[in-house]
This record gives C-alpha cells, sequence and structure tokens, in this order.
DNA sequence: AGCAATAATGTTATAAAGTAACATTTTTTC
DNA sequence: GAAAAAATGTTACTTTATAACATTATTGCT
C-alpha cells in the first residue's frame, strides 16, 4: 500500500468528490506555502491558480487566458506564462507535456516530480507519487551512470471512473 | 541484470561509438521491417529516417525541415510531419514531448512506449526498456483502476560521457 | 513620508510547433 | 492501360510560447 491509496477517495474525483472544498483548500494551502516562503501570490496569481483548479481536467495556457478576459482583466499571453512560471516555480502547478497543459499540484510543498493518469475519455488527470515507480526510475538510470534531475511520467489510458 | 545493460557499448554513445554503422543498421532494419509489413519506406521517409538517426540528440520537425530544403527537395511542415507520422506509427521514431523533438527508436518491433533519458549537457537521448519501470507504473496505474494505454517517461539529467 | 530599487504586470510583436484542406504526382491493382 | 489508392506538394492557418520594452505596484531605506 502506497500513500496515494491512504486517501478515503480515489485519486480521481469521484461522484462524492467536494470540488469548492477541494479548489478552497487548495488555494488555502498555496497562500500558507507562499507565506512561509516569503513569495507574493498576487491577486493574478491566486486567481491563476484558481482556474487551474476549477477541474481536474488538464487546461491549456490559452484557455485560462480566454477566462481571465472574459472577466475584464487585460491579459496577453505573457500574463498567464509568466503566472504559470511562477506557480510552477513554486510547485503548485504541474505542465504535462503530453498534452501542452497545467494541473493543479495535489501535494505542494513536498519533492518529486510525480506521476499522472491522464483519461481519454473524460480528460481528467490524477497525479500519482509512487515510491515504487520512482525507485525504478532512479535506479535504472543509475545503473546507467545518469544522474537524475527530474522526470516526466504521463501515463495515458482510461481512468475507473469512465470504464 | 537488465535487458538493455547486455550491449556492449551503454546505452548513450560513447568515444568507441561507431555511428556510420549505427544509421546503416537503423535503415536496414527499418527497410526489413516495413518490407515484412508490407509498409512503405519510399525515399522521402528512409531519408527523414536517416536524418533523426544521425545524431542521438532529439531533433525538431523543423530542423529535418531545414535539412531538406537545402537538400533542394520541396519540403513544407507537412512533408514532415506526415512523414513522421508514419515513422512513429511503424514505431521507428519516438517522439519526446518534453523536448517537441525526435529520436530513432533502437528497438523498432518490439512492443511499450520505452524511457529515456535525456541529457541537459549534450543534448544526447538515450532509450532504455526497462522491465522494473514499465513493471512499477503498470501496477501503480492498476492499483488505481487505471487502464494504460500507454505512456511517456522521459528523464532528464547529466549522461555519464558529461559527468 | 518620500525616494530609490525591485518586483510584478501591461503591451506589442514575433517565434516555434503543428494541422487543415485541397492539388498533383506516383504507385498499385485489376 | 485505366481506375483506385497512396504518397507528396502547396497554401494557408491554428496553437503554443517567448522576446523586448513600457508601465505600475510594492518594498526597503533614511
Amino acid at each position: 500500500m502506497n500513500e496515494d491509496s491512504r486517501s478515503p477517495e480515489g485519486v480521481f474525483p469521484g461522484r462524492d468528490h467536494d470540488h469548492l472544498h477541494c479548489v478552497s483548500a487548495a488555494l488555502a494551502q498555496a497562500a500558507r506555502l507562499c507565506r512561509e516562503r516569503g513569495a507574493r501570490l498576487t491577486p493574478l496569481r491566486a486567481r491563476v491558480l484558481e482556474i487551474v483548479w476549477q477541474s481536474h481536467k488538464p487546461l491549456g495556457a490559452y484557455d485560462m487566458l480566454a477566462v481571465l478576459a472574459a472577466e475584464g482583466r487585460s491579459a496577453a499571453p505573457p500574463t498567464v506564462y509568466r503566472t504559470l512560471e511562477f506557480l510552477l516555480e513554486q510547485g503548485l502547478v504541474h505542465r504535462l507535456s503530453s498534452l501542452n497543459a497545467f494541473v493543479g499540484c495535489k501535494r505542494p510543498g513536498h519533492t518529486g516530480s510525480g506521476q499522472f493518469l491522464i483519461c481519454e475519455s473524460c480528460g481528467n488527470a490524477a497525479e500519482l507519487n509512487d515510491g515504487g515507480v520512482e525507485r525504478a526510475i532512479t535506479r535504472s538510470a543509475t545503473a546507467h551512470g545518469f544522474d537524475v534531475d527530474r522526470h516526466t511520467v504521463e501515463i495515458t489510458g482510461i481512468c475507473p471512473e469512465c470504464r
């Protein structure tokens, strides 16, 4: 049993998923982390983080831009990309390179790049932090004399809700 | 000891790496595989595959396009992308989504998505097919009720040649 | 408080990566 | 050798991301 399995609901949001709480908890934790670090979670940054968290489907930068623009904020691509750069640095969001899209980080403050399960049917993505996968990757790379900096693990398939 | 370790040289090309042979072997194997499958490895496709193999650094589509253009071939983006689509379908190249770039497949004809070690220093990439990593990923996904279709594993760091 | 330094955001323009749609050519099949 | 199918050529465009510089807001100092 790994730590992901301990959560009361699965890694994918189920029918009983309280999304409002999920978003507000993520924002509260982000605010706390930034305060501790002396990083500035400005209104724009908080809003972009909230937009990212508004669903569990990875969201493209231009989709976020459209939301901001619809709210009347002055917004151009650099607005969003710079904000995402900050959120990535703080470990508050992840970028899924196989989708060119972004999702909220489930465990901000923890180390490791995580792994992602991406459902081809509903588009939801779930973050895992599986020690077994991490170890297998580290072991394999190390066995070839490779010094790991970070890694990208994106697993595409069908989620339990969609089966 | 896994199957990658059996090779006489490491997964990264070393000082004794015979690159001419490496490229011609890849082309010969591609030709054989396509013949067996009734797939057409046309001159354009063979040339693009050769270009991909000309180094062990992942190459962008537009870089390939530039090579083709420099050779006097009529070439526009769809030329390259369609060719790459064929080569990907045949499992002759891989796309590294963290780089938006392509590398030749070391084990065409074998199943599995493979894993990639990407050196931040020299830019070379090495393909692994580590059973331990594959199993850890499958086990983790399965434990969460997720049905795996394919996966992307891209490990970024420093290769043994660059340390 | 007032001012300089720094950080954040706004703005314009452009680069880089990828695809849609249709025309032409080549290859296969009968 | 003609029809069908596959491959390639061509034009135009969409999506994703960044460079460069202007402006505004915040912070730290005296």
